[in-house]
DNA sequence: ATTTAATAACTAACCAGTCAGTTATTAAAT
DNA sequence: ATTTAATAACTGACTGGTTAGTTATTAAAT
């Protein structure tokens, strides 16, 4: 059984997206140096020299596949958040209810990546952290500073808060992403973090135990 | 400048343990794709064919690193916990602690190293995930519902918390292996993980809000 | 002297990146 | 309308560097 190539197409402006959507989920399958670009040309349904034509290096695709990902969904959260007038305790619902959403789609994907990559690309990795991760943890501890200076939150370190808030949607984005079929997870992203923020503001106990 | 080999020797039994270390510190570092057999060998001392005396190849030898680092820890945590008559607040606090402390040897790197080479060893994924992560969580689970059965917590989706309840520890361990110089934690994950607790017993609602 | 741990030079395969050639598309000319 | 010429998107065979794995040789240890 011979494989029939497909007839030939001319469309400039699909590909570069078509190759990104293929090297995205690749890499992320993968890993980057355990990913061929034949493979990546392949999945796309273009061959090894038009990739080239977009991108000038398998690097350079790379890197253009985690920032054309990330930059569309930088600032939609902000604003949706920061312009409500609502309490502390609503607007962080909002904001972890917007954050949740939008992992599910592609950030979890790139998570996983930044990590699993972070040694071998240094400059894309502090992009990263200072563009994505610190400007998200800034709008937390906003939020959560808010909340105690209104006597909604008792006093608390709010960088660690905001770190533990993040960290079971982060993590479980990455491990849905890792183990789907090995450690299925039954519930959505919302769920888990609306579970999460209720035990943060009512806590479990039944009685005082300190 | 000539570097200088330095002189021969043979030491049959270290030889496996030193090339496992190197071969951990690399492939957490760059990943199993990017590290190259002659840089394990160089940094545990030998040479390329001396790793061949003692692992039949690349794949064996990562395996063995991730089997040989985690197997020790395995059953010391499971045994301490269970062996103790305290209350399930305490018993929980107890196991986090344990936790916290050995993800700062080494559990972290396995963890974000079966995270970034899940897709490439599906085998060695699929055992991680039995031996180690669901074996794990069962004896969260069960310490949540003890307390649940004890009247200590109010009735909760014990799985969705045990799940919870680790997500700060794994992510934090994995972030700091991973963004150390970038974005660094200055606390430990034993402070992070009794913060946390604290919290998921009492909340942080200074009035009751829902 | 014999054994064997360790070496280092070697091989074979793989893969990122190149480029000469092919074909779809557009448009000018008849 | 049809043919023809020009353009540029796309291909796939090739190459050069790299690296997993092998093996003939060396030297440490008994």
């Amino acid at each position: 059984m011979q494989i029939e190539p497909l007839p030939r197409q001319r469309r400039k402006e699909a590909r570069p997206a078509e190759i990104i959507e293929a090297a995205l989920l690749l890499f992320h399958q993968k890993g980057y140096s355990a990913t061929k670009l034949d493979d990546i040309a392949r999945f796309a349904g273009v061959t090894k020299g038009t990739v080239y034509l977009y991108f000038s290096s398998k690097e350079a695709l790379f890197k253009a596949a985690i920032l054309e990902t990330i930059q569309p969904n930088l600032d939609r959260i902000e604003e949706a958040v920061m312009s409500s007038q609502a309490s502390a305790t609503q607007r962080l619902k909002t904001a972890m209810s917007s954050w949740a959403s939008s992992m599910n789609e592609c950030k979890g994907s790139i998570t996983k990546l930044m990590i699993a990559e972070a040694g071998n690309f240094p400059e894309l990795s502090d992009f990263y952290i200072e563009t994505v991760v610190k400007r998200s943890r800034k709008l937390l501890i906003h939020l959560i500073q808010a909340g105690i200076d209104s006597g909604e939150f008792r006093p608390i370190d709010a960088d660690m808060l905001a770190r533990t808030i993040f960290s079971p949607i982060l993590l479980t984005s990455i491990w849905r992403h890792t183990y789907a079929k090995l450690d299925p997870i039954t519930y959505s992203l919302n769920q888990l973090s609306d579970f999460h923020l209720d035990i943060i503001f009512n806590g479990i106990a039944l009685s005082e135990q300190s």
